[in-house]
DNA sequence: CCAAAAGTGTTTCACGTACACCCATGC
DNA sequence: GCATGGGTGTACGTGAAACACTTTTGG
């Protein structure tokens, strides 16, 4: 079976650089491939859209399969079209970043076909395609994302502690935040409720748990309220 | 001749947002289409992805049929993919807004072929397929940029009086604003620079006219500055 | 008692905001 | 001389940034 059309038309891909966050690094699921171009090196998780899914619904089915999970953050952040991108003709891609809590436990990396992993945004491998040029992309709007608006949320657990977001933002930003102005800020906001909950079994003082309060945010944004880090 | 593909794939194609600015109103330019579907109602100017040219270069293309000028400021800001949007068929559509000098004598609007208009976004007509969300999507990503980026300038003539930034400014954020605060901000940057020329032939005070410094911009920028208004 | 991270306040300075009147020009 | 928009300064309050020591816990 094959179709036709009158002119020709590009191949359409969606591609997702999926952010996690774990031991203070911050991480993105590669893929390794295991066929041409590019055999055996890394790139991002993608795929072609079908005809009978929208373009976000496609990026969340390669989420799924990647990952197992479908509900996550998920933004669309640019779509590239280099008329040379992909060696095996003309492929336009547009691109999603997405953020999981690499706490939960339905979060996995592993796929019977093909091997894929976490790898710290630190030491990262070469990337195919234009891989690299869009996880650069997707960083850059991740940076401005999380300064107006609580997405860091997004790749923490329920239950944090004020340092670990310290440090997802520490991360992200990729410089050094001042822990009392930070943590001043942050409460200030009103929107982390304080559990009945502290850390255990740590060799220091337990820190104070919180979980972030979206109903309330929700609430003020309608109220015209604006979050700001 | 036809062009055949062994799985099926949508049709891609690029819109524009072209705003424009002109008498305090913020404008957008409009096609009146000449054939169905929607014959005869509004919608934004655009046309296919050809297999030889990129994304942008696809956009500078139509915008130079549409207005006869290539070089303007133009920004990708999103890909629109849902199934039903054009009723013929599967159509993903990718979104760029560009931003002209009405000043300029050599942007028109017209074409031999279709008529086309420059519409305040006051008061604009009802839009084919889903072109009024996607410029709504195109005013929300204007309004950003214009107060974290001076594209602003890209709308006005090369020489400006004060009032005409701050018209600009309050007509893309839907806001009046302070006209001494407007004016200390914007001056304290540095990056107006006061010509040896005056406004002429007015029935009032003669305005002071600026140009934008976009070298020291740039320079500044290197420098790690950030525009901020 | 030692190591390790948690937790906590004050001062200073810059910037945002609110606000009202005189100036120059053409008719 | 009047109508029209151009141009200017101050006072106040809020928020950003810099900065160091005490507390709790497990080993």
């Amino acid at each position: 079976m094959s179709y036709s059309y009158d002119y020709p038309r590009p191949a359409l891909t969606v591609d997702c650089v999926v952010f996690g966050f774990d031991d203070g690094d911050l991480k993105v699921l590669l893929i390794q491939r295991n066929e041409p171009p590019f055999e055996g090196e890394w790139a991002l998780p993608g795929g072609f859209v079908r005809m009978d899914e929208s373009l976000e619904e496609a990026a969340r089915r390669e989420l799924e399969e990647e990952t197992g999970a479908r509900e996550m953050f998920l933004e669309q952040f640019g779509s590239f079209g280099d008329v040379h991108r992909d060696p095996r003709g003309r492929v336009v891609t547009v691109a999603y970043y997405a953020l999981v809590k690499l706490s939960d436990q339905s979060i996995r990396a592993e796929t019977d076909a093909r091997s894929a992993e976490w790898r710290p945004m630190r030491a990262l491998p070469p990337l195919a395609f234009d891989h690299e040029m869009i996880l650069a992309r997707a960083l850059a709007r991740l940076k401005e994302k999380v300064r107006r608006e609580p997405v860091g949320f997004e790749l923490l657990p329920k239950k944090f502690k004020l340092t670990q977001i310290q440090h997802l933002y520490e991360a992200v930003l990729g410089r050094t935040l001042d822990k009392r102005n930070f943590r001043k800020k942050l409460l200030r906001l009103g929107l982390l409720v304080p559990l009945d909950e502290q850390e255990t079994d740590v060799r220091h003082r337990a820190a104070q748990l919180f979980r972030f309060d979206r109903k309330k945010y929700l609430r003020l944004v309608e109220k015209g309220f604006h979050f700001e880090l």
